[in-house]
RNA sequence: CGGGGUGUAGCGCAGCUUGGUAGCGCACCUGAAUGGGGUUCAGGUGGUCGGAGGUUCAAAUCCUCUCACCCCGACCA
């Protein structure tokens, strides 16, 4: 390819709406460009990158005998609404309405789809299992797309469901697929870690997600200093630091006037907030909650969800908490009725709390669970955060931060079950197909993939998914001689099968070695009139500030040597 | 949905407070010189100032409404 020919301006400033250094770069070397919040267009470039990474998957996939088939994007909404998902998805999910006003939507996701063409297509278990894969564009009204491809409205996302009639079968395969996944990261130069993930509200079981490791990622990670086992924040489990745990000593009201945060609490009364009770009130399809939770600790609302079997979950308003007859900032369990309450479990870790009297200004001494109050429920329901100790080891946590680039989980029978996805098994009696589902954002991909690799001038490309192995840099084009060298080169490289992108303008050298690294290709080739005399080109890779002068006899062989895979 | 911010040439910005009919840098076009990390000089093209309405002799500038985009949070299979 000619750089001249090239679809796509580069840009010497930098956009000033970007805020992260793949959107800059992405920008900057005229890969994409916006069309609207978290939709892009894919210039030449980055869909060369794509179609690699693309490609990379597609062998990965294959590998493990799951077959690609394609489904629409245009999905009729009694889908949804017989998966039930058509509600839990909300507003993220595009509605549209055909001519005949049925209603439609747009798919950001194909579970439906798919287990409404497996449910048709399989009757025994005979015909189980097998995978099927696509890659094909999810389209989801985001609430607030950001960051150029880290979070859009419509992208490319690799699916893959595999269907099962065990258990036992369902775990092979998702084996298979996680060290599939591992391959494709590694393969694309892409460093990431496995952690253990939730599910969300499709439900399942096992569930774990690839993360990048990058300070702009959008999910909190808890991970293990010792065994390197990590969690997503919004699952992870913990071991918290302990509270003193003395003899019950009976239970006292105490005046502390307008101190009514844990922090104004603990400070007056000179304790630790891990002595105190925190309330927290939750709303939940319909219904204030009363949380009751360690003052040092907070509640991770996806694990209360969870607990809760709850839709919808937000906290309760100030009038809500009202109506229910709470006082905001003295509030306890203590004799409370017609309330749900949830306790975490750190509540039965320590004694002697200081928790809301539910009078204002005032709380109450040395309460204890049981003795003084209970819960309708006592669950863990408590964020993990750093400085917690790994229940698996005993090692200490700490805290990182991570993009997600591939989540595997397995689905179970939720989507199955629902929408009459069954199968026969030997005996005759018919049961839904149980499910994996397993995917890949492409672009979000390819955008980690320039977040970790990249330096000030510009993006530095694995080889294996570089739009272009090379970058040929002729200095002078009014040289002859120089042409003719470049022409050459860039014919055989080509004809050898390399992908050559050939900086044919008529630009100083600053500017082409400047857009050479901006645009990042693994290895640079440079002609120019003072190396052709010593009868030599040079080759510098991207990544090492190394310039190696090469006879031009010897070019192709230095630049199969460097570019062996 | 809450909070903050920005819309003026392809990109980055100034002008707005104090109304007088739009400017700078980069990019782009023409010409010349230059020549190894964004070269210089000369000349040039390009903007209904996000949109609508209003105030005024006169609006990029003041007022009202509206739209879009960005950031933080909520949210996110």
């Amino acid at each position: 390819m000619r750089l001249s020919q090239l679809f796509g301006k580069r840009l010497r400033e930098i956009p000033a709406d970007a805020d992260t250094e793949s959107h800059r770069l992405l920008l900057r070397a005229g890969m994409i460009c916006q069309l609207s919040a978290g939709v892009y267009s894919y210039m030449p470039l980055a869909l060369r990158a794509l179609r690699k990474i693309e490609n990379i998957v597609r062998e990965e996939m294959n590998r493990t005998g799951a077959q690609e088939v394609h489904m629409p994007s245009l999905q009729p909404v009694e889908l949804w609404q017989k998966s039930g998902r058509e509600t839990a998805m909300g507003q993220t999910l595009f509605h549209l309405q055909d001519r005949k006003e049925r209603g439609m939507v747009l798919g950001p996701t194909h579970e439906e789809v798919v287990t409404d063409m497996a449910g048709r297509n399989v009757q025994s278990y005979r015909d189980l299992p097998f995978t099927l894969y696509q890659i094909q564009t999810k389209m989801r009204d985001e609430p607030r797309p950001r960051g150029g491809l880290i979070r859009v409205r419509e992208f490319t996302m690799k699916d893959a469901y595999s269907f099962h009639a065990n258990e036992e079968d369902l775990d092979v395969t998702y084996k298979q697929m996680v060290h599939a996944y591992k391959n494709i990261y590694q393969r694309c130069g892409l460093p990431t870690i496995m952690i253990e993930a939730d599910s969300g509200a499709i439900g399942g079981k096992d569930s774990q997600e690839f993360m990048a490791v990058t300070d702009i990622g959008e999910d909190e990670i808890i991970i293990c200093h010792n065994c390197d086992v990590g969690a997503n924040v919004e699952k992870a489990v913990s071991i918290k630091p302990e509270a003193p745990s003395d003899p019950m000593l009976d239970i006292e009201e105490i005046a502390t006037f307008e101190h009514e945060s844990i922090e104004q609490l603990s400070a007056f009364l000179k304790i630790s907030p891990s002595q105190t009770l925190k309330a927290v009130f939750y709303y939940a399809d319909g219904d204030v909650i009363f949380c009751v939770i360690r003052g040092d600790l907070d509640i991770n609302e996806i694990k209360l969800k969870k607990v809760l079997h709850a839709a919808d979950l937000r906290l309760a308003c100030d009038e809500e908490v009202k109506n229910a007859g709470l006082v905001a900032g003295a509030a306890s369990p203590i004799g409370l009725k017609d309330i749900k309450i949830v306790s975490d479990e750190s509540v039965m870790h320590g004694a002697n709390f200081v928790a809301g009297a539910n009078k204002s200004g005032y709380h109450l001494k040395n309460v204890n669970y049981a003795r003084d109050f209970t819960a309708d429920v006592v669950a863990d329901i408590a964020k993990a955060k750093a400085g917690d100790i790994c229940t698996l080891c005993g090692g200490t946590l700490r805290t990182i931060r991570g993009m997600e680039i591939g989540h595997v989980f397995k689905l179970g029978t939720s989507i199955s079950g629902k929408l009459d996805a069954n199968f026969v098994d030997e005996s005759g009696a018919a049961h839904p197909i149980i499910m994996g589902c397993y995917g890949i954002g492409i672009g979000r991909l390819l955008a980690a993939v320039i977040e970790l690799n990249h330096d000030s001038k510009g993006i530095i490309w694995p080889l294996s998914i570089a739009p272009f192995q090379i970058v040929l840099c002729p200095l002078y084009m009014d040289n002859a001689d120089v042409i003719r060298q470049a022409d050459a080169l860039y014919g055989e490289l080509t004809h050898l099968g390399f992908d050559v992108l050939y900086d044919d303008r008529v630009e100083s050298p600053g500017v082409k070695f400047n857009d050479a690294d901006l645009l990042g290709m693994p290895l640079r080739i440079t002609i120019s009139p003072r190396s052709l005399e010593k009868g030599c080109v040079e080759i510098k890779l991207r990544n090492s500030p190394q310039v190696e002068m090469v006879s031009l006899n010897d070019a192709i062989a230095k630049v199969e040597e460097l570019l062996a895979i």
